[in-house]
RNA sequence: GGCCGGUUGGUCAAGGGGUCAAGACGCCGCCCUCUCACGGCGGAAACAAGGGUUCGAUUCCCUUACCGGCUACCA
């Protein structure tokens, strides 16, 4: 056997890898896997590649290729080997691999070495096997093919009887592995079940794949979710049967919802493309996801890729789960979007804003007021509706304690002020300000008593994207004053009632 | 059921035998102010429980509880 051949690579470079299965939109924890292994290898100077395990034939989804590509493409994760770009360590997709006959080549070493044996068990025999135990079942394979003679073997395979190829688990002893996060972890070897190498498709499970091709990639750091933990103590059977060098363990925790279950299509936000919909930043998802079991020295939250490149270490990851939290992932998103130069702010907003308010002229100036006000894009409908009509709104909005305002004053002051704004010209920000300053002044009442009620009748809402002045800059002065002789009307009507 | 993990404020988390137990999100209050937001300042809020070890445990050990994972010809 040749698994001397391995390519060991000259510069002994850290090698991670991503290893999905393309099974259909991009889970936040399976990026996270990504991204922590991603930073291994950048913060190393290594490389970062991707295969694909695709060893389950029922379960591959079409076009979840390309999903794995263009996820890993927004989040900023640059591939440099995957099965579009050869490393010299390729085919990088298993099902390839299984059909250049790798993984079976590697199983019958093991046959041969003992360690491994073929298993001619019906799915019947398999099934007497299993007992009950509370309300589960469970089934310990009984090694029950282990004692067929050589003949019989060569009699079955010869006649083409289903069958699979098992590991060899030894009985007694134990198996220890390490991990670089939780430690080590052993276990009694009469815990371990004869697992299965290869199916009866021909196909190898994933247990077996990934050992053979972590080791015939290079990998030196395996970084794979915590749920991998209780089965690893198995790989390291595989490794030693094979007397080769196991890779260093990284396992992540897990990414739970906020009811601390398993992140599922129901909770709405499990994808990276779900979130993309939802109005979130690439960046943003990558920082903080980052952040989900990990934290970096010093108090900054706000780190770019490359900040994260730099101080990203894998021996400080947390072992218990994160709950994702939503909330802190919308504050952290309103960051990034303050953030954003304006060319690539209104290249993202202005879509949102055009809908939000396509009568009002001045986009831009509606596209700024929005950014330091949402946290993601699709909050600007709500934020900047009521620039194209007004909702429906209570009158008690016209009293505000500390504005000193109340309806009747309002329609007081609008009906004052209305012929005074009819007969001004400049409708900017600055000199409507300023008129409505003096205004106030002059009919002695305080600033807000003239603003407050401006500001409810041009928009209808308690709180809005800038003042009265700003609003009505905006508008232009015929929608405004419309929208202040509605307020009148609105009042009157009110008053009269 | 067995095995393997985990448990610091509501959430993310730092710390790790002696601390007033960081910081962030959220929440509350104050300031700024033509409302909101931004920004600034401040506040409430945590070591799962019980036993050890120790002069001293949140930190080390054990037990229990709870949560999760594995126990597939899924990964």
């Amino acid at each position: 056997m040749d698994n001397q051949t391995v390519k060991i690579d000259p510069r002994n470079n850290v090698r991670t890898r991503f290893a999905p299965s393309p099974t259909g939109r991009m889970h936040v924890g399976n990026l996270r896997t990504a991204l922590y292994a991603y930073l291994i290898a950048r913060h190393a100077g290594g490389s970062f590649m991707l295969r694909i395990e695709d060893t389950d034939q029922e379960r591959f989804v079409e076009g979840a290729l390309d999903i794995i590509y263009r996820t890993l493409a927004y989040a900023g994760l640059s591939i440099d080997e995957g099965p579009d770009k050869d490393g010299g360590y390729g085919p990088y997709v298993q099902s390839d691999r299984c059909r250049m006959g790798i993984y079976q080549k590697y199983a019958e070493q093991l046959i041969a070495q003992g360690n491994a044996y073929y298993c001619f068990c019906t799915k019947e025999r398999l099934e007497s096997l299993k007992t009950n135990a509370g309300d589960k079942e469970f089934a310990m394979y009984d090694k029950h093919c282990l004692g067929l003679s050589k003949e019989e073997i060569a009699e079955k395979l010869a006649a083409g009887v289903p069958h699979v190829i098992r590991l060899n688990v030894p009985h007694e002893g134990t198996t220890t592995f390490h991990d670089v996060n939780y430690g080590d972890i052993t276990v009694d070897n009469a815990e371990l079940d004869d697992m299965i190498l290869i199916k009866s498709d021909g196909f190898p499970t994933y247990n077996f794949a990934n050992v053979i091709d972590d080791h015939t990639m290079g990998i030196t750091h395996v970084v794979r979710g915590n749920e991998y933990l209780a089965s690893s103590p198995k790989y390291n059977l595989l490794y030693d049967a094979f007397g080769w060098e196991v890779p260093v363990y990284v396992h992540c925790p897990l990414i739970t919802d906020e009811n601390r279950q398993k992140l599922s299509k129901r909770s709405g936000h499990s994808s990276f493309e779900d979130l993309l919909d939802q109005g979130f930043l690439p960046e943003a998802i990558v920082n903080f996801v980052a952040l989900l079991g990990w934290s970096p020295e010093g108090n900054s939250e706000i780190l770019s890729m490359d900040e994260l490149i730099e101080k990203f270490d894998f021996l400080k990851i947390n072992k218990s789960p994160a709950v994702f939290d939503i909330g802190k992932l919308r504050w952290m998103n309103g960051e990034y979007i303050k953030k954003m130069d304006d060319a690539a702010y209104y290249e993202k907003a202005m879509p949102y804003v055009e809908a939000a308010a396509p009568s009002i002229r001045d986009k831009k100036a509606l596209a700024d007021l929005a950014k330091s006000r949402i946290e993601t894009f699709c909050d600007i409908p709500e934020l900047l509706g009521f620039f194209e009509k007004v909702p429906d709104y209570d009158i008690s909005m016209y009293t505000h304690k500390k504005m000193k305002t109340t309806p009747a004053l309002s329609l007081e002051v609008l009906k004052k002020v209305l012929p005074a704004l009819e007969a001004f010209e400049d409708y900017t920000n600055d000199a409507l300000y300023a008129f409505l300053q003096q205004f106030a002044a002059e009919n002695g009442l305080k600033n807000g008593q003239v603003m407050w009620p401006i500001r409810t009748a041009v928009s209808g809402k308690a709180m809005t994207p800038g003042g009265a002045t700003q609003l009505m800059e905006l508008l232009g002065k015929e929608a405004s004053l419309t929208r202040i002789r509605a307020a009148i009307d609105k009042l009157t009507a009110a008053a009269e009632a």
